[in-house]
DNA sequence: CTTTGTGCAAACGATTTGCAGGATG
DNA sequence: CATCCTGCAAATCGTTTGCACAAAG
């Protein structure tokens, strides 16, 4: 959890103007271990008065982005959803509910090691695993993939 | 490489009925390593002489993804990609010129002997890996991500 | 002959963009 | 005070849908 200063010192680091609409943005994605899509962000956002519009919201992340503070996550047919973690780490996502949590990166040893075709130069790896989680395990909720 | 026949008979056995714009789409699919997007897959089908409409080619894609005989790749922003090949596997993506490739499951063993937090019961998992591909090692091409 | 698929064009939903006024450094 | 940002509305892009006609089984 990074203070007020701490997320303004980052993004000022990174040559962004400091905006109550882009602090809203970054420190609401810092705040929360799922990984919102932009409608989410915004009904967050705007939850006690309006704090940034549509608009704003996009290209904030689009700044975020292209200064590396954020990245987008693709675990979905026709969802982007954003991180502020930008650690290497994996994503489980619950078949049933939606859920979505991050993995650690040490959960998944050696994935460096592999023995790719040769020719192939690899640089990041990602895992994404698919299952059921808890909540659902115990008391199944109405699948988001029927 | 599947026969024409026995194209034919994968559709039919999944209850789909054989029309020139499935058979065409799934044939193509089939015959394609790379995971061709619906605007690749329409250049190519209607390469000579018009095969199949815009309109057909998605609703074959949802046809043939209800029955399994296809499955959809989520690897880019935006980027909606089609592969006929259901049997498990990962995937790499060249960051320079945006080249996929398949790579083999056995690539990565142990994945299921992972420890994931207790509560979470996975039933896949999919390894994306980019890098930079052989071509693009030797022969730097514009990049696709600016 | 009944059911399902095709193709067109219109509808849609998520994201991007043009622009005038406002805030930041 | 020059530059960058916001917010609105219009534009754009990929995808879906309604419907009349055609083809499959």
């Amino acid at each position: 959890m990074l203070s007020s200063q701490a997320i303004i010192d980052a993004l000022k680091h990174r040559g962004l103007r400091v905006t109550p609409q882009r602090y809203a943005v970054y420190a609401n994605l810092l705040a929360r271990t799922d990984h919102p899509t932009v409608e989410q962000l915004l009904v967050d956002l705007n939850h006690d008065g309006p704090v940034s519009s549509q608009a704003t919201v996009y290209n904030s992340l689009q700044a975020l982005r292209e200064v590396g503070l954020v990245r987008e996550v693709l675990l979905e047919e026709g969802v982007s959803r954003y991180d502020a973690n930008t650690a290497p780490h994996h994503h489980f996502r619950c078949r049933c509910c939606g859920h979505i949590e991050d993995i650690p990166w040490g959960t998944f040893a050696n994935l460096r090691q592999a023995a790719l075709r040769p020719g192939l130069t690899p640089d990041s790896f990602e895992v994404t695993v698919q299952g059921v989680c808890d909540r659902c395990t115990s008391a199944p909720t109405e699948s988001t993939t029927p």
